[in-house]
DNA sequence: GTTCGCAACTAAATCGATTTACCACAGGGC
DNA sequence: GCCCTGTGGTAAATCGATTTAGTTGCGAAC
């Protein structure tokens, strides 16, 4: 739809607008000096006693070899990059992606970019790239789920992080609303022997949420049984996590009725692993899982899950950032956001069975020798589960 | 562990090192030139007239006060960026992270970083963002199932793109493979009557993937039939589109045991339309997805599919670009490039039913009054050429 | 005692924009 | 005639590094 327009101008008829026009050039086809240029171009009130007609031409030259400014030029001089850095642990896993959406809406439309490293929870990277970004003159930090030491003299927001620091603003859930939902919905639904999947111990949120289940649990007079709890270790951000962990709650032989798992990844694992051993979710047990993640929705069962707003978190970082540079450093600023979750129903839990489960059966079985890939047996042994209830 | 050692220069005891030093301080420092810093500390062939004694001195200090070199003037002087574009339609749907995943991988190894934009298949977004990262001067564009106009005036490399454009290279999976590998499959486990679900047509993959599997059908002697063919609509990455397409197939009223998804995403919600329609999956149902994205192999029944190598061609295409521009724009480049897929044979399919499946049951009870946002009905010509066909 | 060559540096230009400080000229008031 | 105030601009410094083109001083060669 844009026809190239060249034969205007004679001089450039040859030469495709491939190579940037610098605003020198265009004040040498102008006779005139950058400086003006830049005054009228930037409208900066100094232009004032330039006439309107200086003004129009200036404008119709730029427009017509289609200058912009070098970018780098001007970042170098005014000493701001309009970039952030992002530090993430993982861009693949659902999570991450999901908080980076929220932060791109907002970063873009405020005409900042920003610059994402993964570092899959290693130390050494997460220094390595915090340096890297620094370098590249980033004007603030989000950490998602990352550990953030003092000393990053540079702005930060931080998702999912508990601790105080200097400099940082932390985004949290409200763990403590997140439980108690879960539960009380676990309770209403007459469960009582209720099984855990804490997070792995890197995990910012594991230790902040284990605490909150402890407490929503005392307060609804639920008994937290230490062989009911069960935690994902590994950096695989894969379901199998969930898996094994929920084997161990079965293999323990302690019956429980629901299980309330660290996030949607290793909820979706446990529920095959009682597929396996015979369950069905949810009649035999509920599950709830964390997160709500995309696919939760459609996992079969569907899962009820305790939802996590990442994008508005990453959107709230974003503007708090945002709102923290404008400021300037001397200012004050929020230490601790909180945002809310939902419970979100769907057909992974249902009221609890009356008659108790005995799973001890399945600690004989042992746990399979391979996991490997993905092949296991699993609706097939689910019909079987009250025959072999003997 | 690192204490504070500013006490070692008196100078800078009250200072802490929250300003980056400038290479002109550490020269004046040191009663040196910046010249003489900067050929040192680069290491430059012009640097080896100068003793070492001198350059122990430089490089000392300069480890002393950390310095490290303003990557914004070094950018400018150097006219590079080491920056890359990516634009992608969607960060949040596990595709484009999962190809970003590779692309970072790969990008940051090299001392590269790279800004995203996604575009949501917006034209005129694409457009804006192409030249906001030009402005930014980034030294080429990785573009992720993304159209490319001619006149980009950069390199480009296109992932899961088929047009020839000026400047591109097309890393393309082998579709005829895959579409293959998947029918191959179903064949021979039987089924003849397979049912399909294209992409929305904006997708890259679309007419290119439709058109090997019509090749395929012919070579293994299968009937494609028109009514048996469901096309997802609209733009959201939620598996609910999916989910509307299977129930068109259903309302068709055509029999048939298999459905080869576009992705793995509409197969999830094609396996929720097919469970609400009473019919199991695999044993009434065979089904293939499309991508082996992470959650596949979680799902429930965990899914057969064709894998694309996502992160791979992130990582290709990071490899292919960087060596592009190291090879300067004068020189030729590779116009495409094609990976393989493989099939991940999981729990999604199975021998097909020897008795016919006749679904015409479900095209009494429609349409769920509320398919929400992505309602419509697309199909109701289809579905009422069945009835008026009478 | 020039001159050449080399060691050890440095001044200045450059990248491209912004910004401060200044200049030249016109017109009005005293 | 002199001063003052606008107009309508421009020259030059600046951001921080890189790079080209020198410079200085000294010992050796002729």
């Amino acid at each position: 739809m844009s026809r190239k327009k060249t034969s205007r101008n004679g001089r450039r008829s040859k030469t495709l607008p491939n190579r940037p026009v610098s605003l020198k050039e265009l004040a040498g086809h102008l006779d005139l000096s950058p400086t003006s240029l830049s005054l009228v171009l930037n409208d900066s009130p100094a232009a004032s006693s330039i006439p309107q007609e200086t003004k129009d031409r200036i404008l119709t030259a730029a427009r017509e070899f289609g200058y912009r400014p070098n970018f780098l030029a001007r970042s170098l001089r005014a000493q701001r990059s309009y970039t952030l850095g992002v530090l993430v642990p993982e861009l693949s896993d659902g999570y991450s992606a999901m908080v980076l959406s929220g932060i791109e809406d907002h970063l873009l439309e405020k005409g900042y970019f920003y610059l994402v490293a993964s570092h899959r929870h290693d130390a050494d990277l997460i220094e390595q790239y915090r340096r890297l970004l620094f370098e590249r003159r980033v004007e603030g930090l989000i950490a998602v789920d990352t550990p953030c030491e003092e000393g990053w003299s540079l702005p930060v927001v931080a998702i999912s992080r508990h601790e105080e620091r200097e400099g940082v603003t932390n985004i949290a859930l409200d763990h403590d609303r997140a439980a108690t939902l879960a539960l009380e919905h676990l309770v209403e639904l007459g469960h009582r022997r209720i099984a855990f999947i804490k997070g792995q111990v890197f995990s910012s949120d594991t230790e902040v949420r284990w605490q909150a289940v402890r407490d929503a649990a005392l307060r609804l007079d639920l008994l937290v049984r230490p062989r009911l709890v069960a935690q994902l270790e590994g950096n695989s951000p894969s379901p199998e996590l969930g898996y094994v962990a929920a084997r161990e709650l079965l293999a323990a032989g302690e019956p429980f009725t629901a299980l309330f798992a660290f996030n949607d990844v290793s909820a979706v694992g446990a529920i095959r692993a009682f597929n396996e051993a015979s369950y069905r979710v949810p009649e035999d047990i509920s599950v709830v899982g964390f997160d709500d993640v995309y696919s939760a929705a459609y996992q079969n069962p569907p899962l009820t899950t305790v939802k996590q707003p990442l994008r508005q978190m990453g959107k709230l970082a974003a503007e708090t950032l945002l709102r923290r540079l404008a400021a300037g450093t001397g200012e004050s600023y929020p230490k601790l956001l909180t945002v809310m979750p939902d419970l979100i129903v769907r057909q992974s839990t249902s009221p609890a069975r009356t008659d108790v489960i005995c799973n001890s059966s399945i600690s004989q079985a042992g746990l399979p020798p391979e996991l490997s890939k993905q092949k296991m047996i699993h609706s097939s042994t689910r019909r079987a589960s009250l025959e072999s209830a003997d």
